[in-house]
RNA sequence: GCGGGCGUAGCUCAGUCGGUAGAGCACCAGAUUGUGGCUCUGGUGGUCGCGCGUUCAAAUCGCGUCGCUCGCCCCA
């Protein structure tokens, strides 16, 4: 049997109602935004991710769906989007036409890695990107817009984990001063960390390995390092989250996989998950469109959302609508005689803007009913041939099993 | 890339000491010749994930492989 490739999922119609419940809940909450929506190909040239997200992360180095073109340029399956983003936003000129840009998206995205809970290789993430400005409000903005797609879902169970790890130079900084303490006690670092220190240092403060919690809770803190640029912003990121009534953690050492962050970054995380406690995540990106080959830096934050993730949430919360749509009418065909007859009414009841269901197995009465029945469908329109010759309809509201009869133009106004 | 658990009907699962496969649910039909749900009766449905090996004989034992799942890493 032909099997679909590993870490992907059909998403079938049975659980399709709460992909359009969440879906919509991303378009009602980006338009309170004031947000637009934005769709990139799903692929792009592989240097738009290896310059944007950076050459030594995972999910550059090991992760990426990366494969030759006739033409031989080398192309790679979005592993994200914010590169994407900036791409477009470059290519077509799109931040000299407006300062600011609100941009928000949904969409499938593919990483090479082991599937387990929460985790598979083509997943969905919404996310929204707030490109133009260096000021607080924006950061403020752009969590606002997480949390209210969050706290609208119906998720009332997470936290907001916030850091900043500050401009280039108090990054460099507190790198520097990282180096310095864990090479002091290397050996008592995981093997992972020990090859983190030269590679990617921050790295090694988000470790989940024993021995690494033990050693980070000496470190030094991002926070002692940020200079008075840094530290303001962060302030007033806090004091805007504050007003708003926002709740936050300020986690010192929460630094997030992607090389181009820097100030604020802030995951969302909820403990129904499992082993993948976050469920959104993102933070200031200020250098990524120089990355990407913009003259001038162009300053931005921006989350993104594991939809999948958040389903999983959702559904632990017993948040998720329960039922898909029903049928308003099951139109049924006693006998072989009126077959032909009843496209008409059932034309003439889908004109109306009604949804009906009808037989196409040219099954018994009783097997129609029954499927009428599991459909859901309130009320059922009987036709035989004597209602077909005298222009009539039989009526059945299911739940009371009363039964009218009624004419065909009649349809419109039934009610039992 | 590494490690643990699990693969028997569409689904959930049983299957004793190795003797050639079962239940419930679902589906289909009948009991009711033009009326659903409840009940009863019957039926369809299986290369026991796949391959190799041991054996007179394998769902059962061994090895390999594929898949699912949970975790490490990383991320959403």
């Amino acid at each position: 049997m032909i099997q679909a490739i590993r870490g992907t999922k059909d998403i079938l119609p049975d659980t399709m109602h709460n992909w359009h419940y969440i879906e919509d809940v991303f378009r009602k909450s980006s338009a309170k935004f004031s947000y637009n929506e934005v769709r990139t190909p799903i692929f792009e040239k592989t240097e738009v991710f290896s310059r944007g997200i950076g050459e030594n992360t995972d999910v550059v180095n090991k992760e990426m769906y990366t494969f030759e073109s006739k033409g031989g340029d080398s192309i790679t399956l979005r592993p994200e989007m914010t590169a994407a983003i900036g791409r477009s936003v470059l290519q077509n000129s799109l931040i000299q036409q407006s300062s600011v840009l609100r941009y928000w998206y949904f969409g499938p995205f593919f990483r090479y890695e082991n599937p387990q809970k929460g985790r598979q290789r083509q997943f969905h993430q919404y996310g929204a990107e707030t490109i133009g400005s260096p000021y607080p409000e924006s950061d403020i903005e752009n969590i606002a817009l997480a949390n209210d797609i969050i706290k609208s879902a119906g998720i009332k169970e997470y936290q907001l984990l916030l850091n900043s790890i500050g401009n280039t130079e108090s990054r460099m900084k507190f790198r520097q001063a990282l180096v310095e303490y864990f090479s002091g006690i290397k050996d008592q670092l995981s093997e992972d960390s020990q090859n983190r220190l030269d590679k990617n240092p921050l790295r090694i403060l988000d470790s989940k390995n024993r021995n690494d919690i033990e050693a980070v809770k000496n470190a030094p803190v991002i926070t002692d390092y940020l200079d008075e640029e840094s530290s303001n912003h962060f302030n007033e990121v806090k004091a805007g989250l504050e007003k708003l009534g926002i709740e936050y953690r300020e986690v010192p050492t929460l630094v997030r996989g992607l090389d181009y962050y820097c100030h604020t970054v802030f995951e969302f995380q909820s403990s129904a998950l499992g082993a993948q406690d976050s469920f959104g995540g993102g933070g200031r990106y200020n250098g990524l469109l120089q990355q990407l080959g913009s003259k001038k830096e162009v300053p931005a934050v921006g989350f993104a959302m594991g939809v999948e993730r958040l389903l999983l949430v959702l559904e632990a919360e017993k948040a998720l609508p329960e039922n898909a749509p029903v049928p308003d009418f099951y139109v049924i065909c006693a006998g072989d005689s009126p077959r032909e007859y009843s496209l008409n009414v059932i034309n003439k009841l889908r004109s109306k803007g009604h949804n009906v269901l009808s037989d196409i197995l040219r099954r018994s009465m009783k097997a129609q009913f029954r499927e009428a029945n599991k459909s859901g469908a309130p009320y059922t329109v009987i036709i035989g041939e004597d209602e077909m010759n005298k222009n009539i309809l039989q009526v059945k509201k299911m739940e009371t099993s009363e039964q009218k009869e009624i004419s065909v133009d009649d349809l419109d106004y039934i009610k039992f």
